[in-house]
DNA sequence: ATGGCGACGCAACGTCGA
């Protein structure tokens, strides 16, 4: 059995913490975190290489940031997408090396947030998301298994939001993030949680303002896509809202698939 | 729901996130 995890853990210099707490109750393979906001100099690699992780980190000051921590050290580690120039650090991949199954190119992404339908800023997650989907498309295939996994700030159905009709119009929910996400899925990929959750709500972030977490005003927005290699061998993915519960959390919680 | 939170940089409060 392989676990896979994916965490926005907004900062981990607040939330280091939490995270070694997390990987030695769920002893993940993989678990790939978001929103670091750290430079590589300020990452721990040695809080993780005490608990037998190996970690891989492309982060920057204040913003954005990714890691993948790993029981198994990584091949090919990358943290760009070849072609897109693009200062912000929201990209890290390499090749997990399955005894089973064999290598699994497996990317940590932080897409843009977009702030709004008419900003820049959502000129730019539709210029990302366009990049990143030309990258995946032109790797598929190379390794044996691939799994995109991170904060991908869709909310790719509208039982994935708590309120459809508040949020309509606005980011997050939009068609075009949606078709965005739908052209990422028919490349080759299986919405992990959703293949194996049919019809149930949960959520994987909950907005810090309004009481969100505890009135449940949540989207489900981090994801673990999987390629169509890996559908038959997928047996659980669920959310754990546990450190959502914490003092002082992150507003994501981590996101888990597993297969055999 | 359009805030009301929290992280950050920096030492007051503006910017950003989702």
């Amino acid at each position: 059995m392989t676990k896979i995890a994916t965490w926005n853990v907004n900062s981990l210099n607040v939330r280091l913490e939490h995270v070694i707490d997390w990987v030695k109750i769920h002893n993940p393979d993989i678990l790939c975190l978001q929103e670091t906001k750290q430079t590589n100099d300020k990452f721990s690699h040695e809080a993780f290489d005490s608990i037998g992780y190996k970690s891989y980190h492309n982060g920057q000051k204040t913003y954005n940031g990714v890691a993948i921590i790993s029981n198994k050290e990584l091949q090919n580690v990358g943290s760009d997408i070849p072609g897109f120039s693009d200062p912000q650090k929201r990209i890290i991949h390499g090749l997990y090396p399955s005894r089973s199954l064999g290598l699994i190119h497996v990317v940590s992404a932080y897409v843009p947030n977009g702030q709004s339908l008419d900003s820049e800023k959502f000129k730019y997650k539709v210029s990302w998301l366009e990049a990143f989907n030309t990258w995946v498309k032109s790797s598929y295939g190379k390794s044996d298994h691939h799994i995109l996994t991170g904060d991908f700030n869709i909310a790719p159905r509208d039982i994935d939001c708590h309120d459809p009709e508040a949020w309509k119009g606005n980011i997050l929910v939009s068609q075009i993030e949606r078709d965005l996400f739908d052209a990422i899925i028919d490349i080759g990929f299986d919405d992990s949680f959703r293949v194996l959750n049919k019809d149930i709500q949960k959520f994987s972030w909950w907005d810090y303002r309004m009481a969100g977490f505890r009135r449940n005003l949540g989207m489900r927005i981090d994801h673990i896509l999987t390629s169509h290699s890996l559908k038959e061998n997928l047996t659980t993915a669920y959310i754990d809202e546990d450190p959502r519960k914490l003092e002082r959390p992150s507003d994501h919680t981590p996101v888990i698939t597993e297969f055999r």
